[in-house]
DNA sequence: CTTGACCTTGGAGTGGGTATAAGGTTTATC
DNA sequence: GATAAACCTTATACCCACTCCAAGGTCAAG
């Protein structure tokens, strides 16, 4: 299997595909007699694998612990459980700080008339020299 | 005022405020004799904006642009406004798509028993090769 | 006069790809 | 058999927004 026809089924580009294996992610994989890559079902599942864990929202060396944790037959379940409750963890973090953006973007936007006045509200607020919300500032 | 005030008044670190002048997000500064960078009062403001605006997912080109339009009292707020609403609806993007990997880890997380036997819900759906809720997959 | 804390510059590294150039191969058509 | 399109290969550069490092200059305190 090409690596076009790899990349449509695992939901990966070729370019990524050729980066995950430049950055040794992904490895043995076999080449024909002209030298193209090879791809078995094997690699594909796993570059499927791969493209879950991704879009999951784990790092690419997050991808390498999970891959590790995949192909040991002897591996815990308590340790993979544990890298997606850390994510989990992280994630929650990211939409926190992104309420938080959104709150403060409709706030100016409500604030502002949008007119073809020069006036602008939500440049005062950007200009404010005192940040708001931010508490804890000794000195 | 050197660079290390500068940057506990505006809330960015002296390496971010050095770099910020040489992709010419920030000019005229001027300098002491003795070749230290001196910030006026004026520079400190621009820093502040600039910090407000990063901090509340601007990108560092979206910044010249607010403060473009913050240097132009000819501006509409029109255009400002335009800015942030634009902002907005990419942060809610962004606050979508982390959900669904929550809701993703979550589900694996609740799935697998995390103790110290190797078989793993979470390795198990990481592995399908189809993907689950991708619809519209012609072919 | 030395120590430590600043400041300067230039350059490299990070993550996770994406794009481009320059070339080789395969397949279909004429 | 020629040729063009559509693949494949490699190496390299670019993107964003910093961050870190090395090598050196400056300055205030003790």
């Amino acid at each position: 299997m090409n690596i076009s026809h790899a990349a449509k089924r695992s939901g990966l580009s070729s370019e990524t595909i050729r980066y995950y294996e430049k950055i040794e992610l992904l490895s043995g994989v076999s080449r024909s007699a002209n030298g193209y890559r090879d791809y078995s079902e094997d690699n594909v599942s796993l570059l499927s694998f791969i493209q879950h864990a991704r879009s999951t929202g784990f790092s690419v060396n997050e991808c390498r612990q999970l891959l590790q944790l995949y192909g040991d037959d002897q591996r815990q379940s308590g340790h993979v459980k544990h890298l997606v409750e850390a994510k989990l963890v992280a994630i929650k973090q990211q939409i926190e700080s992104l309420l938080d953006m959104q709150n403060t973007l409709q706030e100016l936007a409500a604030g502002c008339s949008g007119n073809e006045q020069p006036h602008c509200h939500i440049l005062d607020v950007l200009s404010e020299s005192n940040r708001p919300k931010l508490r804890n500032e000794n000195e």
